[in-house]
RNA sequence: CCUCCGAUAGUUCAAUGGAUAGAACGAGAGCCUUCUAAGCUCUUAAUGCAGGUUCGAUUCCUGCUCGGAGGACCA
């Protein structure tokens, strides 16, 4: 990496001089000030009790003495800052990579030979998938392209809460509308399981209804429940219980894959109930104490709060099930690293958890990382929703889709309309979810994701697909991408090669935000190039090649970079 | 009452302690007989308040104001 390289170069500077300072690179604001800048002789000037100024000229002038051929230009400006400009073979050069490494560019070995798994998108069974869920899918599978792309051994799961309360209510309703019967009609295809779920949707709130209404009912509920958690596979409500799983989980494979995830397996909340209330158990008391009948973690001695983690009924609580877990996430998959995507007012939450947690198994607290995000919130909202306000996840998508369909017609877009429309909507609603740093709410806008304007995923597929425009135009009069040394570097190729560190920023601190916004920049750059430039000149090849290269280089940033983000680009639009 | 998080143009968001705080939307003025105008160019406008640390603070520390979340048997 060009940022890499010069560092220590600048650093080899710096310790001749007697700094033992690290040297730290950044991108000056305005171009015209270099490539790169350093403020170590500012920081390194009390050390040396030295002016910070002269010191600049000094380290400026032993970085100049390396004649590296990297370095074009060394400056110093007040107060002290040292600028650095790249030549124009070392842009060339990169310019050259882009082209050669094509979906590789932008790779690193931050975790290399490490495991990393990830847990993200867990759905409630029997209940909607949501808007929130929207959000969770796309953090989560950015963060896991992301981690991918650092070399990890990365495995995906999804943590299905599928058994409770609120699950019993709903068998009530379908024991209500003919038990088994209800739900024989309903086979594997995904009209029935579309129409299953809609059917079943509503479900959850009508039995809680029922339930908060009648003692009867309550007094019914509450054996269903007892016969889920006691495994009675031959009642119909264990039936019903089973084959509505099933069909959740089908849907669940439908609608995360229609949002370009997968996973390699799941862990069920039914399975880490049982775990979490014997870890608890067993760490009796020297982790968690028996209080009013109840087992808890004291928090409050460690500064926290203090929590239940096995009730007076003596069943496991959310707490304990976390427990479990963990303990069947580091036994199963023996991860390095261990990252799960939830909203954010499960964070204090998970801090006693993970610190108890941390009391039992070190690993399980150290190894652990707990992203966040924020309730994504509605400005003007106008969609429909049968679920008192909550948006389903499809009813969202389908809003957007519909929208971009009415923009483009099968025969401009080259493929199917419906896939097309989906691809552009599915960009639209994550970009706006993930150019947000993580754990902020996002503020989505419907009308500013349906206008496909400015910062939006739209726009950064639209310049790709000019790109291949110029590819295309280029390959019909023979002229192919090129990079040739000797033309001046545009500002689009300085701007290019930080995608590398990009990516590397965003994997450290699991922040695809910085992706988001980096895409911008370079669809910016090559906007403003492309208004500028006549890409192709029939009267100049040679230039016409290297201009071509650029288009090209810039078409693989986007795309690899979207990829990150999970975002798919359409190659005419 | 306690704990945690947040507060940046009119709006939605950026900014590893660095230079003149960046974008987008909105508003206003321009650019298509030339490769996709979902684009480009120019103008407009912001760090809640008061201190402190530092050569240098949107960023770190303290207090205040306002907003959000959490705080014993829900998940």
């Amino acid at each position: 990496m060009i940022k890499v390289d010069l560092q220590k170069k600048i650093e080899r500077v710096c310790v001749s001089l007697g700094i033992e300072r690290k040297v730290t690179l950044e991108h000056p604001q305005e171009l015209t000030h270099g490539d790169f800048a350093t403020s170590i002789a500012l920081s390194a000037a009390k050390d040396l009790k030295r002016n910070p100024e002269e010191l600049a000229e000094t380290i400026a002038g032993k970085i100049r003495e390396l004649k590296d051929e990297s370095i074009k230009d060394v400056s110093v400006a007040a107060p002290g800052f040292i600028n650095i400009t790249l030549t124009q073979k070392t842009l060339y050069r990169e310019l050259s990579r882009v082209l050669e490494s094509g979906e590789k560019y932008g790779q690193n070995s931050l975790h290399l030979g490490k495991k990393i798994l990830v847990e993200h998108s867990s759905p409630n069974l029997f209940k909607p998938f949501h808007i929130g869920h929207l959000m969770n899918n796309a953090i989560g599978e950015a963060t896991t392209r992301i981690v991918k792309n650092t070399g990890a051994d990365t495995t995906v799961i999804s943590y299905p809460s599928d058994i409770s309360l609120g699950i019993a209510k709903a068998i009530w309703v379908i024991m209500q509308k003919g038990g088994v019967q209800w739900v024989e009609k309903y086979t594997g295809t995904l009209l029935d399981i579309q129409n299953f779920i809609s059917e079943a949707g509503p479900m959850y709130v009508e039995g809680t209804k029922a339930y908060d209404e009648s003692e009867q009912v309550q007094k019914e509920v509450r054996e269903i429940a007892n016969k889920l958690y006691n495994k009675d596979i031959n009642s119909d409500e264990y039936k019903i219980f089973n084959a509505c799983k099933e069909l959740n989980l089908a849907y669940f494979a439908f609608i995360t894959e229609r949002l370009g995830s997968n996973f390699d397996g799941f862990i069920f909340e039914s399975e880490t109930g049982p775990i979490g209330k014997q870890l608890v158990q067993d760490n009796i008391p020297r982790v968690f104490t028996e209080s009013e009948a109840a087992v808890i973690y004291d928090g409050e001695k460690r500064g926290l709060h203090t929590r239940v983690f096995i009730n007076k009924d003596g069943n496991p609580t959310y707490e304990a099930k976390d427990l479990g877990l963990l303990k069947l996430k580091f036994n199963t998959y023996s991860p390095d690293i261990s990252v799960f995507v939830t909203d954010h007012e499960q964070g204090p939450y998970f801090k006693v958890v993970s610190t108890a947690a941390g009391e039992i198994n070190k690993d399980w607290q150290e190894k652990t990382k707990h992203l966040t995000h924020g309730r994504m919130t509605f400005k003007g909202a106008k969609m429909s929703s049968r679920l008192g306000g909550v948006p389903t996840a499809e009813e969202v998508l389908n809003t957007i889709k519909e929208v971009a369909k009415e923009k483009f017609t099968e025969r401009s877009v080259g493929m199917d309309i419906d896939t097309f429309a989906d691809m552009v909507a599915i960009a639209a609603l994550k970009f706006s979810i993930l150019k947000v740093a993580p754990g902020k709410p996002v503020n989505f806008d419907p009308e500013e994701a349906l206008s496909f304007e400015g910062d939006s995923g739209p726009y950064v597929q639209y310049t790709y697909v000019r790109t291949r425009a110029l590819l295309e135009k280029g390959a019909v009069l023979n002229i192919f991408p090129q990079a040739i040394e000797t033309y001046v570097a545009s500002d689009v190729e300085r701007v290019l090669y930080r995608f590398e560190e990009v990516a590397l920023q965003a994997a450290e601190g699991y922040a695809p935000h910085h992706i988001a916004h980096y895409l911008l920049e370079v669809a910016q750059a090559f906007n403003t190039w492309y208004a500028q430039e006549k890409v192709i000149d029939e009267n100049n090849r040679e230039l016409s090649a290297h201009r071509l290269a650029i288009a090209g280089a810039v078409g693989t940033v986007l795309k690899n970079g979207l990829n990150l983000l999970g975002i798919e680009t359409p190659e005419r639009m």
